[in-house]
DNA sequence: ATCGCCTCCTGCGCGC
DNA sequence: TGCGCGCAGGAGGCGA
C-alpha cells in the first residue's frame, strides 16, 4: 500500500499520540509476517516509554531505552489509532497500547510487512544500512543519480524504485516522476543524462512532497493514522491512466510492464 | 556488481 | 450467482 508519502502522512498523524507515552501491552495476533515477530518483543517493550518516532525510507522507527522496533508497511499494512483495545478488523496482526489510551493497529492482509527489533545503533541495522539517500533532503542530488547509474544498463524506472539509489520511490511515484521530467521509463539509466537526473531529482521532490501535503495516495483503502483518506490520487498524471489523455498533449497514456510492475507514460512526452 | 525473475500472502474486480 | 484468473502501493534473495 505504502510508498513514502503514505508512510510519513501515517507517522505524523500518529505521532502526537505515541511520542513520550509509555507502551503499556503489546498484543501479537499473528507473527508471521515477512520476517516472523520475535517472541521476545513484548517483554522487549512493556512499560517503555517511545522516545520518538521517525522514519527512514519507508520505516518507521520507534525508539524505546535500549533499542528500536521497526515497522515496514509491505504493499498492504497500515498503522490506526483507535480507543478499542480489541481487534476491530479482520487482520489486525498487532496492537500496542499506550499510555495515552490509544491502541496503534497494525493492520496487514498480505502480511509483506515487518515488525522488527533492533538495538542501537538503529541506522546499522541490515536492513537500513545500505539504503540510499532520502529524497526530501539535500542529500539527495543529480549526482547521487548520475554517479549510481554509469553501470546501469535496467530501464531507469527500476533504477529510481532501487531503494540503494533513493529511497522512498514506489511504483506510483517513479511513473509520477518520469511523466513529470519527460523521460521515457525504459530509458537504460545509463543513457539518462545529467541534466535529465537533475530535473528528475527535482520532479521526485515536488511528486512527493505534493503528495504528502494531500495526505497520500488513497487507491484503496490507504488511511492516515487518523482515519483520513489521501487525496493524491486526484493530482495522478500517468499512473493508473491508461488509454486517457495525457494532460498535457493530445496523446494518449499507455501501460507497459518493467520489472513485473505496471508502468504508465506517455509515448509523446516522454521521449 | 548487476539484472531479471521469483517469492511471500490475501482480496478484489473482471470476464465467462 | 459462482468460479477462475490476473493483478495489487514492496523488496529481499536467487541464479546467471
Amino acid at each position: 500500500m505504502p510508498e513514502l508519502p503514505e508512510v510519513e502522512v501515517t507517522r505524523r498523524a500518529i505521532a502526537p499520540h505515541v511520542e513520550n507515552e509509555i507502551i503499556e501491552n503489546i498484543q501479537i495476533h499473528e507473527h508471521r509476517f515477512r520476517w516472523p515477530i520475535i517472541k521476545e518483543l513484548p517483554d522487549l517493550i512493556n512499560g517503555q516509554k517511545v522516545e520518538s518516532l521517525t522514519r527512514r525510507g519507508k520505516y518507521l522507527i520507534f525508539k524505546v531505552a535500549g533499542g528500536h522496533i521497526l515497522i515496514h508497511l509491505g504493499m498492504s499494512g497500515s498503522l490506526r489509532l483507535s480507543e478499542n483495545r480489541l481487534p476491530e478488523k479482520k487482520h489486525d496482526h498487532v496492537g500496542i497500547s499506550m499510555s495515552s489510551g490509544w491502541t496503534l493497529w497494525l493492520n496487514d492482509p498480505r502480511r509483506f510487512g515487518s515488525v522488527l527489533w533492533t538495538k542501537e545503533p538503529v541506522l546499522s541495522h541490515k536492513l537500513l544500512s545500505k539504503l540510499g539517500p532520502e529524497p526530501l533532503t539535500d542529500d539527495f542530488t543529480a549526482e547521487t543519480f548520475y554517479k549510481a547509474s554509469r553501470n546501469r544498463k535496467g530501464p531507469v524506472k527500476a533504477f529510481i524504485m532501487d531503494s540503494h539509489i533513493v529511497v522512498g520511490v514506489g511504483n506510483i511515484y517513479a511513473s509520477e516522476s518520469l511523466f513529470m521530467a519527460r523521460i521515457n521509463p525504459m530509458t537504460p539509466a545509463n543513457e539518462v543524462a545529467l541534466e535529465q537526473y537533475s530535473k528528475l531529482v527535482e520532479c521526485v521532490k515536488l511528486v512527493l512532497e505534493k503528495s504528502i501535503k494531500s495526505g497520500g495516495t488513497t487507491l484503496k483503502d490507504f488511511m492516515s493514522g487518523e482515519g483520513k483518506p489521501g487525496y493524491f490520487q486526484q493530482s495522478l498524471s500517468a499512473y493508473g491512466r491508461e488509454g486517457a489523455n495525457c494532460v498535457s498533449c493530445d496523446d494518449k497514456i499507455i501501460k507497459i510492464v518493467i520489472g513485473q510492475r505496471a508502468t504508465f507514460y506517455c509515448p509523446s512526452c516522454q521521449i
